[in-house]
DNA sequence: GTCTTGCTTAGCCATATTGCTAACTATCAC
DNA sequence: GTGATAGTTAGCAATATGGCTAAGCAAGAC
């Protein structure tokens, strides 16, 4: 058990601040430039842009400079891994209720013939 | 965009440390003791029992002691709220795809009648 | 050119996270 | 009771994270 899966733990940390999930949500709606990704948070742009760095090293969000301006967009792929985890995981979960559930009605026959 | 979902930031957290997502995949073999937790990670006791507090505050495992022995097993409704957000993504980005999309096949036809 | 706008960089501060060791408690085996 | 076993707690150190201000730079407006 360790360090595997870099992918995985940058994406889940990128994902684990309320104000980047709100920046995924407003980039839902279509592109939008930095500025206009900071809107109603009322944090300062270097802070945006701190996120927004964490955004990208995940491979959440893309973005681009056009003249002054850097357009941000999502990038639809990037939560396959995350999805791929978590399906794993709910059919090993499933599975071992499966085996639970298994164990608990064979131990009633034995009990109770 | 604020501070909202409390939750999800202490699941998305949660998940976002390789040590505790292979401690959640011994878990889906099984319930498990603390010690049988810590297995081959090479890590303390006092450091896997925080990323288990970790685990627990996020709603993701229970643990019980039974006599000097703690066991731990996973909740398995724990991770609906994320699937639920990824879910609620992945739709909005589908709609936002399509939309780009008919824009994009609107302009063709403008421009190749 | 000059000014404004939009972003960028550098650097600071407070707090959180992740690992550790050392010392303690509580149970179980004998 | 004695001793081993399984957790637990307290506290330390290094690094990461999330916010800020101040100062800089480049593109567009005038």
């Amino acid at each position: 058990m360790a360090k595997q899966d870099p992918d995985l733990s940058l994406l889940f940390h990128a994902l684990s601040d309320p104000t980047r999930r709100a920046m995924l949500e407003r980039l839902a709606q279509g592109p939008a430039a930095v500025t206009e990704l900071a809107g109603p948070s009322g944090l300062r742009l270097p802070t945006i842009l701190r996120h927004l760095s964490v955004l990208e090293a995940a491979g959440l969000v893309t973005s681009a400079k056009d003249g002054r301006v850097r357009s941000c967009a999502l990038n639809p792929a990037a939560l396959d891994p995350v999805r791929g985890w978590l399906d794993d995981q709910r059919a090993q979960w499933e599975a071992l209720f499966d085996r639970l559930d298994d164990y608990v009605t064979r131990l009633m026959k034995e009990r109770m013939p």
